[in-house]
DNA sequence: TCATTTGGAGAACGCTGTTCACTTTTTTGT
DNA sequence: ACAAAAAAGTGAACAGCGTTCTCCAAATGA
């Protein structure tokens, strides 16, 4: 799987230059990407890229304004990859409405955690653009965070409707509520080593478990 | 309020000497929280450090073996100051029960966004000791962090001997649950600006009233 | 083919945490 | 009180960082 593919939209119309150009910009994506997994924002410099991609650093600049952007372009791939999961468990029509809050929280957490440094690094950004109040929805409306946020909200309703959450419930302040939860669990998973596995009463529980604990508790809030 | 309080226990017994040492390194922590308060982890330099206090950067060394360390400083205090204000709230007898978490909710979060630098530095550490799966509890044994979850752990357990919440929940996990949306709402509240706040209707939600959502949604999962 | 734009290299600036050798001050032992 | 030892403080330096600048070569467009 490359990562090329998320980052280039096939053009067929695209002059050599621009190809040219292309491909050494996915390569960039490509290094930072794999850096980054791997070692964190620590390791992840402009010269190391360079290095690893056989280029001098100042080159890097030709393609990327700033190593800001750079890794805006690493969070917004990881917001896609964690849509896309959503969506794949949340689109599947076998699947019982009573487990959604259940599998929603499940794939949040396992995508949040097994990218540990991107999840980290998606939501590490005080100050985003430095706009003075910006409110939420003006905010991030082109960002794919407020894509992920809406396929949240949209599975609310679909739970409302269902009839499996109460109906008084404002929308909005629930899928909220419920991504808060959902942050905190996955960071706490991240930073705190073994934070998901104890024992209760000598019996172990796993990180899969108490997932599922947490997502039960929510749902229970929510149920009509 | 000087923040030399915190870190310093009045011994009586120390030499002229001992005091003096002190004293500097308390200059040194105050102005630390002062400029990371303000600044957050940008503005907090070494070099910075040693201008406020007027000394040289390597004089900071004699004080504090890294910037790690002072930093670790910092963040004992934050949790110190986090167990205080819950403790504050929890041990007020006159509260009706029935808002033990809204309570604990509501001071948690506004302890956290009212220092959010504190805060997000206070759950940064991925690898805080490199220990190989140093378990939850021995990880943090010693750590303020411990004391705070277990402060947490203790109103659970109240909660359910007032026969408020469900008996058959495990608190361990419970426990863990909640600090996990409570961490989460804090965050999304620091890295979002306006996270909070919104229109249901047409009618203004402040970021309090929305706080208080949350807690009632958690207590309503939690609830006999 | 010639002019212009583009891609890439290398040195440098100013910043960072940290260390080392050195001096000055303070404490300690007699 | 005086010498020895320890502690406190300094300034220069190292290695690394993001970034920018100047310069050169290569590809492109007319």
């Amino acid at each position: 799987m490359s990562t090329s593919e998320t980052t280039s939209q096939t053009n067929l119309l695209e002059t050599p230059a621009e190809r040219r150009r292309r491909r050494v910009r996915d390569e960039i994506i490509d290094a930072a990407e794999r850096v980054f997994r791997e070692e964190g924002p620590e390791g992840l410099s402009i010269r190391r890229l360079a290095d690893e991609i056989d280029y001098s650093p100042s080159a890097i600049y030709k393609y990327f304004a700033s190593k800001t952007e750079l890794m805006t372009c690493l969070k917004e791939a990881f917001f896609e990859r964690l849509i896309k999961r959503i969506e794949e468990v949340t689109s599947n029509p076998d699947r019982p409405k009573e487990r959604i809050i259940r599998d929603c929280v499940e794939t949040y957490i396992h995508t949040a955690i097994e990218r540990p440094h991107h999840y980290i690094a998606a939501f590490s950004s005080l100050d985003e653009e430095g706009d003075p109040a910006p409110a939420f929805k003006e905010a991030c409306r082109e960002s794919s965070r407020m894509k992920a946020y809406e396929a949240l909200l949209d599975q609310v309703n679909q739970g409302v409707e269902a009839g499996l959450f109460r109906r008084d419930l404002p929308r909005d302040l629930t899928a909220k509520s419920l991504w808060s939860s959902m942050h905190g669990l996955a960071l706490l998973m991240i930073h705190i080593p073994g934070f998901g596995e104890m024992d209760i009463g000598g019996r172990p529980v796993s990180r899969d478990q108490f997932i599922q604990f947490h997502a039960d508790l929510l749902a229970r809030g929510l149920s009509a």
